[in-house]
Order: structure tokens, then sequence, then C-alpha cells
DNA sequence: AGGACGGTTTGACTTTTGTCAATCGCCGTG
DNA sequence: CACGGCGATTGACAAAAGTCAAACCGTCCT
């Protein structure tokens, strides 16, 4: 949709007023209608992305704490929202220091991969509009079909749209009943090629799930009680794109892993930018296992757990 | 210089207004300051980089001029800047245009070439200013010790500070008197290594001059008269980073040439994109020399000089 | 043809932002 | 220790931007 002259007077009245410089009523008079009008074609360009406004994310990355994690963790780059301490909104800053991160990452004709789950569709949500022609999104694992409105293909979905990218969607349950079909699904050329395509991103945005009870796989009804039992005296310590991991961060050899549609391990760790982002305090044990399988190489996390994270790479590293 | 605490405030501001939408006098309250001192933090911010406004030039890449333009001449992006019909300021749009397009097309840690010029220096003058850490500027040519303000170190310098990048100048005359010497600088490891270094550039910067009487080269000096004459005869077609082509757009083999210190045609034609941008309507015959020799890949040119060369380059295939 | 509907556009009003002279606080100097 | 200077900060005012109900306009349906 490359020429779409219903834009052209937004794209006209953005160019004036943000490049050019005018006020809004200068504006107006070139383009002979009201102000107001300005104003509300000045909105819909900051909303679609035509303008965009970017606030540097510098200063989390600056934190003392977050240099500390790079170091003591191996990590490309890792960045600490404070913990709400500003007598602020009680909404947490991680998903809003991510969305800034994330957009930061991203490269002209970048191909990007997205799981899902609350803190993703968060990110998605607090995510700046951009136009970013030729960025492909990519969901990283199947759906579900939960009564939960951050699902997969609408994490991805909703990020493709914010950036004005295309948005490639996987069109098959994340958790099958049985392996066989799994396997054979899996085999189908569609999927088989989306799975493929996940190998050759640029960047990956995903956040790590605990297997509690109260865990996400368990609430979309992807995992029963008595499953999450066995799950997890087999090992399992963290869920990521649906998918189970050990302590050491590889998939957990178990049936569950094998019923799935979603990346493999080796997939996501084929891309070199994982932007991992942590928002619950309760999320430790598992990151800590993404981190060992090193399958993250760029992290936002609340001031709270990256210091129980130095805490634990330093206690480790003096052993 | 990373952590340096006075800016934090600013990053702190800059942070809440624009990434968390609060209002200017909620930032003051937050921070525990003026408003009046909240709105000079932002600008601030916003004159530093620390938050980057930018405006899309989809609307002059829609041209349809310019899409045209693109065809017939087998480039890779062309934008055409309206040629200032509408009533405002008679400042032209192609530089603004061509600052817009310049800042889309730095990726990250890119390593930039500039030379030098009234348009490019009027471009750095009109460019926005942004925070790409990572990113190096680099000069194309010798340096003129001209009473002109657009020197080939300050549109490289301007640019650089701009950017908030690393700017590397050329330390050298751009002519010197003799072949000999200019060969023996030349060879001078500092000197070599910035040339050798232009190859690796990710992206180039420049004009294009005339060699009238009243071209760049001879304003500054760089030419006399009695030379510009023989530099005519023997086929000059017009100036790049101020070496003299011919038209076909390969470097003129003339003395003059070889008293350079500059970037040779090769290294600049290495450099994958290649944005070349043209504001006087007299530098058509230049431009045209430019584009047989394949110096320019992405073009930002007025309306005017859009249809004459659309113009030509449909007469051309037709014969 | 009339009319109801969805959308854009406008004028009038309110809120937010930009500006600037006056003031404050700090530091070096006589 | 008082003084002058200088940059940062503020209060108050002016300018600009945001908002919203009402008007308008094309179009589709009855």
């Amino acid at each position: 949709m490359p020429i779409r002259t219903a834009d052209q007077i937004i794209h006209k009245a953005a160019w004036l007023y943000y490049s050019h410089g005018l006020r809004q009523d200068e504006v107006a008079r070139e383009l002979n209608i009201s102000r107001a009008s300005v104003a509300m074609y000045l909105r819909k360009a900051r909303e679609t992305g035509i303008v965009t406004i970017s606030a540097s994310t510098q200063l989390f990355a600056d934190d003392v704490l977050a240099r500390q994690l790079e170091d003591a963790l191996k990590l490309d780059a890792v960045w600490v929202a404070p913990d709400s301490t500003h007598s602020s909104d009680p909404t947490a800053d991680v998903p809003l220091v991510a969305a800034n991160v994330f957009l930061g990452l991203i490269t002209r004709g970048a191909r990007i991969g997205v799981a899902w789950g609350r803190t993703v569709y968060t990110i998605a949500d607090q995510m700046a509009h951009a136009d970013l022609q030729g960025v492909t999104v990519v969901q990283l694992c199947g759906n579900l079909g939960a009564p939960y409105s951050y699902r997969p293909d609408e994490c991805t979905m909703e990020i493709a749209r914010r950036l004005n990218a295309k948005g490639l969607n996987l069109y098959a349950p994340l958790v099958l009943s049985t392996e066989e079909l799994a396997a054979a699904l899996r085999a189908e050329p569609v999927i088989r090629e989306q799975l493929d395509g996940i190998r050759t991103c640029d960047l990956a945005l995903f956040s790590i799930g605990t297997v509690d009870a109260d865990s996400h796989i368990v609430k979309c009804g992807a995992v029963d009680l008595a499953e999450l039992d066995r799950l997890r005296a087999a090992g399992a310590a963290g869920v990521i794109a649906g998918r189970v991991i050990d302590g050491r961060g590889a998939s957990l050899d178990c049936a569950y892993n094998r019923r799935l549609i979603s990346t493999d391990i080796d997939s996501l760790r084929a891309i070199p930018k994982r932007l991992v982002v942590v928002q619950e305090d309760s999320k430790f044990e598992p990151l800590k296992a993404a981190l060992a399988g090193g399958l993250c190489t760029h992290l936002v996390v609340g001031a709270g757990m990256a210091r129980r994270l130095l805490d634990f790479a330093r206690a480790g590293r003096e052993t």
C-alpha cells in the first residue's frame, strides 16, 4: 500500500510541523484547513508512525547495576528499570523500558521473532508506533484458544501493527493431544516453513514463564496440574515460548515438549539478538535457567531482580 | 562519556514526559523542580538527541515522479522535494528532505562518509539531533583553508556532533601544489589509513559541483580560471569530493586530480549506499555524469530537476 | 426525494507549554 | 567577609496545542 492519497495530507501536515517547524496555525493556513484539523492530523501521524518520537534508554543502561550485570552474566546489554520507587503510577517500568529498548534494537529490514505472554503483550501495548517498512514479525510458537487476550497471534499481530510491519502468524495450536499428530503437523510444509524461518530472524523478543500452579501454561489449559507435577519432577525449571526447559536451559526431554508446535531451543539460539524481559520477581529461577542455557543476549529486568541476579552471579563465581 | 550525572535529570525528565506520557507539571512534581525547568530540560533533551522526533520521508518517495525516476535511472531510491511552490519561506526543501532521508538511512554502528559543499553543510544544519552511539563519520576529502564556513572538516564535525557520533577528520589539504607532494602525503600512514577506511563505509553523503567559473572549487581557490579552462577542455563534467569527473563519471585523468587528497572514485563506489543531493538546477550536467558513472544509489532532488532527469532518461532509452 | 448515518471539519473553549525577566545560590576574588 | 559575576531556577504571563460539541457533507437506503 504505497500511495494512500488520503494520508497525503497527514504526511504533509506532519512534515510542515515536525520538520519545517511551523506552528499548527501556520500549517493550517498553508493547507487551507482549520487548526483543529491539523491537531487531529498530527495525532494520527504520531499514532500511525508517520512521525516517531523516541526517548533514549541510555538512562537505564547507564545504571551501575546494569553494567555490573552485563559484566557478571556476560550479556551484550542489560537495562534495569527502577522498581517504581518514585511515587507515580504503580505500573511497572519494566515493559515500558523493554518497549523502548526493543524499538531501538530493530534494524531496517529486520526479521523479528516474538513469543507470547502477559509481559510480551504489555510491551506491545506500551510500544510507540513506528513506520518500519520491510520489517517482518514472526510468531515463535503455536496458538492457544485460551480466554486470554495475550494470545501468541495477538502479540505478533499487535507488534506488527504498531511497527507497520508484516506479521507472519503460525496457524497451528501450541499443544496437540498426541506426539504423532504434533510431528505430522510440524512436517506440514506451511508449518515447517514458518518454523524454519525462525532461524533467520535477527531479533527475538520473549519473556520466561514459571512452572508453578499459577503458571501461564497451566492457566491457559496447555498443562494440567497432574502433568505439571510430572514435569517438575522431571526437572522443569521454566517455560519459553510454550516449551518447558530444564535448569540448564535445555529443552526438557518429555512428552509435553514433543506435543508442541513451537520454536526449538537451537533455532531460538540461532537468532543473534535475543531480548528477554522479566517483570515478576517470582521468575528468578526460570530466568536463571534461561541464562544458563545462553538463551538471552539482551535483558530487561527490574531493580530487585537485578540485585538478586548479581548476588547469584557473584556467589557463583566465588565458589 | 557514558555516565554524565548532570544529564541524569534530563534523561529522567525526558523519560517521564515522552515515554510515560506525563504532563510537564507532573514531571516537575515528580522531580521536585519547577515546570519551567522541566520545559528547559526537555528542550535540551531534544537538542542533544536524548529524544528523537523524526518525520517519515515517505511523502517524497511516494511522489509519482520519484517512482518514475527510480525506475528510469535504476536507482535504489529517489526523493523529490517540491519546488517551494507552496507560499512558505523560499528556503528550498531539498536539504531538509535530504537531512531526514539521510538520518533514516543510518544504521546502528554505521560508518558514514561525507564530502563537503554548501549543500552538505546546509543538510548538516537542518538535520535533527540524534543519539547514535557507535556511528562514525569520516571525511571523504582533504581540507580547504577557504573563507567558507562549509569546509570539509566542518561538515564532518557538524554531522558527527548532531549524531553524537565519532568524527574522523582528514588532516590534509584538499589540493597540493605538486603531484609528488600529494603522492607522498597520500602514502603517509595516517592519511593512507583514513583513505583506505573509506571503502568500508556503509553510507556516503555528497553533492555534486559544477565546473563553471562560479564553481565551488574555483571560489575556494583550489582551481584558477586558467586551469578551469584546461579541465573543461579535457572533458571535465563535474566535481565530487573535490575530484573532477568526466562525462562518464570517471575521474578525469589530469594533473589537478593527481594533486588531490580525496577519495578515489572506486572507493566511493565501494560504499553500498551513496546518497547524492542536488539543489541547484545548474547541476544538471554534472549530475548526469555522476549517474552515468553509477556513483549514486540514492538521490534527493527538487521537482524541476526530477522532471529534467526523467525527460533525459526517457529520451535516452528511445534512441 | 427524504432521511438517517458515519465520517470529517470547524469554532470556541480549556489546558498545557514556551518564554523571559527577575531571583537565587554558589564560587572565586579583592 | 563582603562583593560581583554567572549559570541555574523560578514565577508569571503569553502563546500554542488539545478537546469537544455542533455543523457539515457525501452516500447509501427506503
